[in-house]
DNA sequence: CATAAGAAACATGCTTGACTGTTTGCAAAA
DNA sequence: TTTTGCAAACAGTCAAGCATGTTTCTTATG
């Protein structure tokens, strides 16, 4: 595929066949859950032997530990990218509750609902996430403080309305589960949202000039 | 317990016996999770053998899905009350929020964690689960619907709020798990949002005097 | 009303299958 | 040649489903 040649060096060989295996776990953590996502079943899925699985993690709870803190650390990195952009145009509100949606709904937070039960009843789990997950909470915080910043809001209010949007988004996308192939709803209730968060920052106006929306609300 | 040797009929016999095996699942769902809920455990938490659990239930599915549907049921019971008690005397809209966060917090939605990626991944079960979600939704609305026609709130804008708001709890309650210990938080989160509702409800002040008990919901 | 037949509730043990962690074997790179 | 990356076989565990045995209740009948 990638590979430049037919020589590979031992660590650039390493490194696919542990990305490989990533991707695979996260791929079935959404496709077909927690409990079906077995060691054999990774190790198919990302066309190596199970063996080769073992030899880069040493246990299950790793891998899926491992593969589930890589994802995290990647959507971080795309949220600090959409942070930086955000700042430097003076994005609107509206725009930051899209961006989060399609983030959650991008296979995130369906990730995100497999393994959270386990962390839940998993100490050592919970404890290899929770750093991983301050960082990409630091990431939003970078977002609504440059919105704060700009539009003259208390920083803690702000704070309390971009928590809210992020467990509206949660519960929202668990709702999908129950209450599949009804776009239209979650749109709506979106659209709602959007509209209560503006209230919260009402002097926007400021640059209301670069109104052009990248992602089309409904 | 309560039975020292005396003689039961058949029924009162294998009636106590499920529902001994269902709240024994529940209790384990919420306590160890999903999938350390297994049968044999089910039947030692239950305190009467596998035997017994395999002759009332046939199979681990179903035990499960059994035991959810009665604890929603049940739930939907506890709505139906609040709703009629709520009409009569014409409560607020923070009331509303407030029991939604405490049935939530009260094990509903953390046992709904649990089951809700098997859910997703086996339609089967999905299947077996969507009617009594539909009817725990119509509880829900009786709330709301009450609401709506003593403020004279479009019900249709009424049912969004509604949705937000669990939508909401759920995200909270799902926030949890990986940030504990921080009941402020959750208040301020909730106090943020009893406020935006009320906003919602404006002419709330006037009195209950209008309020029928059996002309409302049905 | 006594009791025996039968049904329902419950208990115990076995079989199968699958998964996890480990070890041994082997080829390619260093 | 040594080390590293990977493959394949192995061992231990455990749950699910099933089948057969045992107790408790119900009821038909004399």
């Amino acid at each position: 595929m990638s590979g430049t040649g037919k020589r590979r060096s031992q660590k650039e060989r390493s490194a696919e066949t542990s990305t490989r295996l990533m991707n695979a776990t996260i791929d079935l953590l959404h496709d077909r859950g927690l409990a079906r996502t077995t060691t054999p079943e990774i190790a198919r899925q990302a066309g190596v032997s199970r063996g080769a699985l073992t030899h880069h993690f040493t246990t299950r709870e790793a891998i899926i530990s491992v593969s589930v803190a890589d994802m995290l650390s990647k959507t971080t990195r795309d949220l600090h990218r959409f942070a930086e952009d955000f700042i430097a145009r003076g994005g609107s509100s509206d725009e930051i509750v899209d961006y989060i949606w399609q983030m959650m709904d991008d296979r995130l937070f369906y990730v995100t609902m497999e393994y959270l039960p386990e962390a839940r009843h998993n100490p050592d789990f919970r404890a290899d996430l929770i750093p991983t997950v301050r960082d990409f909470h630091a990431g939003l915080d970078a977002i609504w403080t440059a919105l704060a910043a700009r539009t003259g809001v208390d920083p803690d209010h702000t704070r309390i309305v971009m928590n809210a949007t992020m467990c509206l988004v949660r519960g929202m996308i668990s709702q999908t589960v129950l209450r599949p192939n009804d776009p239209a709803y979650y749109q709506e209730m979106l659209a709602f949202w959007k509209q209560q968060v503006r209230q919260q920052f009402p002097i926007e106006a400021a640059s209301a000039q670069d109104s052009r929306r990248k992602a089309g609300t409904r």
